[in-house]
DNA sequence: TATTGACTTAGAGTATAGTCTAAGTAGTAT
DNA sequence: ATACTACTTAGACTATACTCTAAGTCAATA
């Protein structure tokens, strides 16, 4: 699968991948004779999991030592798990922070649509 | 309310809050002779509701047009709101992405817990 | 009176995550 | 053969949101 094909079905740039690539997080990705890149079915199942986790925020870096972990085999399991477990955590709370603020500005547009807006913001 | 209170109260520093009011999210912050900052209850509620915003992730560019348009009077109101149901919306949409991607990673914890890893990352 | 510490400013620097540019190559269409 | 397009690289640039620095003021304490 080509460049401009994976960055379609992942709504992603060619910019991106290459980015991802160049940082570790993927590949690196088989070439053909003429250096072009083309993406086996394990570099899209790790792509789906690298955008999946990077659009809910995890960053880069912890995303980086997760592979990296990977990449050292059998004996990293738990280390990996418990990375994940923390980033689960983390998820957690800011969904609630974000749940916390949707509810706050349900409740700003509530006043709007009532026009009992007090004179703050 | 000195800065340094300020600042304590919402678990942020001195410099977002000058940056804030460079910004023009905030103030400008009435000053005593000496040039010293002091914040009055409305500059505490508008920034209570704008870290709660920054918190869920809107931009320091839509709560600056928020302000701005606060600012010119009651015939923005009708902007305001639309504006903050467009948030809501984005906000709901993040939330849901966040949502799915902890549902995954909670999958994939559990197939460590059960050691039942398949070959991809 | 001297120094300490908290504040002030303008503006430079940093972190994160891309995004863009320039220069070049390979394969296809005319 | 030539032009066109899609790809390649290294590295520079951008956006967002802070964060830090340097130089200075002011009030209070030793």
């Amino acid at each position: 699968m080509t460049i401009k094909e994976v960055a379609e079905k992942f709504a992603m740039t060619n910019d991106t991948l290459r980015y991802y690539e160049k940082v570790g997080l993927i590949g690196p990705v088989k070439k053909n004779n003429s250096g072009i890149r083309d993406y086996s079915e394990e570099d899209l199942k790790r792509i789906e999991f690298i955008k999946c986790m990077r659009s809910a925020g995890l960053s880069i870096e912890v995303l980086k030592k997760y592979v990296d972990l990977y990449a050292k085999g059998d004996t990293t399991k738990q280390a990996r798990q418990k990375l994940l477990e923390e980033e689960q955590e983390k998820l957690e709370e800011k969904i609630k922070t974000m749940t916390d603020a949707l509810d706050k500005l349900k409740y700003k547009i509530e006043l709007y649509k009532t026009d009992k807006l007090d004179k703050y913001i």
